[in-house]
DNA sequence: CAAAACATGTAAGGAGTTACATGATTTC
DNA sequence: GAAATCATGTAACTCCTTACATGTTTTG
């Protein structure tokens, strides 16, 4: 289980609200842990509880009060304890694979049409993150003498890069199999 | 969800008992669709009571019995309509990752080892695909003209050796900017 | 003789998803 | 005027993991 854990790293990159804590894991922490909003606040009044996150009440005009959450040091404490256990590589659910493969199956047209799909998500995947890239790390905007935080956040968004040209180099190979034995006589 | 479908391809790929079924998802279909033998077991019953599967007891001696499941003619309809199911691309959760952007308020060196353990796990999971690889698609007792279902594993494969590939390189830069931040003068 | 393989299950609990619920304000 | 944004929650359900349970045979 890392939603905790997530979480605290989340909130002290920037301490703030579940609601924008739910919206930094549509983008940012997002791309490689998700969670929705209903997740998150069940979550984070777990974590309230056992001390690792404190609330401060917010008042405001015009909108619903919030609650700003920021890591105390019994947080702090999990999150080092949690660094140092060792934690199996993450097993893997890749519905496209299974797909692949029940194709010989079935319908090996329906199976194209999906592929194309995933490669224009990916597709577009790559674009963001390169956006944000140039953005955050290699433009002009950004930090001449990145600090280490700004240092990991780099080398973690330079593995989604990497996962997603990867991904789409697969898939195109998937589709050039696909056309090989739509072309073949049926053996 | 998909692991009905999984077992529904498995089970078209060869019959077998559940207890086989494990088995393989601890091997091949398992690369990329983990399930445990308890996880498999329910679902089975549950498919075997909507008419997805067969089960036939075959008695055994010095053994226990066993029950051999063969995919029904309603499983396969099954499979054909989640083929035409458009599936959003999954949603990731990379422990590392999280791991990674941790470290910037904890323990560096924790890390390391972490990445080194990772390495190791990926090193070896690469040589064993390389290795079914060469047994099953390109080696002497390959089939020489593979068929369909032949070809589509083989492509799957091949998604694991560049997945496993991709994540040795990422692997290898998060060790080198780590060994960056070490060296530095903290700022 | 111990451990691994064969073979199938139950039970409890934690994690995640989907649907429902409310209500003001800002933007198009 | 509708839709999106801000803000937080409950409830029901499915899915997945971990632990427990049993008993034989083959292999080292």
């Amino acid at each position: 289980m890392a939603l905790e854990h997530a979480i605290l790293v989340s909130l002290l990159e920037k301490p703030g609200s579940g609601y924008e804590l739910a919206r930094r894991f549509d983008r940012s922490i997002g791309y490689f842990w998700t969670a929705t909003h209903q997740q998150i606040y069940r979550v984070l009044k777990r974590m309230e509880g056992d001390g690792w996150v404190e609330a401060r009440e917010v008042a405001q005009q015009g909108r619903p009060d919030k609650k700003h959450y920021a890591v105390a040091s019994a947080g702090r404490a999990a999150l080092s304890a949690w660094l140092h256990e060792p934690i199996e590589p993450e097993s893997v659910r890749h519905d496209l694979a299974v797909k692949i493969r029940g194709a010989a199956f079935g319908d090996l047209s329906a199976l194209l049409h999906e592929v194309e799909r995933y490669r224009e998500v990916h597709s577009e995947r790559l674009t963001h993150y390169l956006a944000g890239e140039v953005r955050d790390f290699t433009g002009p905007d950004a930090p001449a003498e990145p600090d280490t935080m700004q240092e990991l956040q780099h080398v973690v968004l330079r593995g989604g890069i990497a996962y997603e040209r990867m991904t789409l180099a697969w898939l195109d190979d998937v589709l050039v199999t696909l056309h090989r034995i739509g072309e073949r006589p049926a053996r």
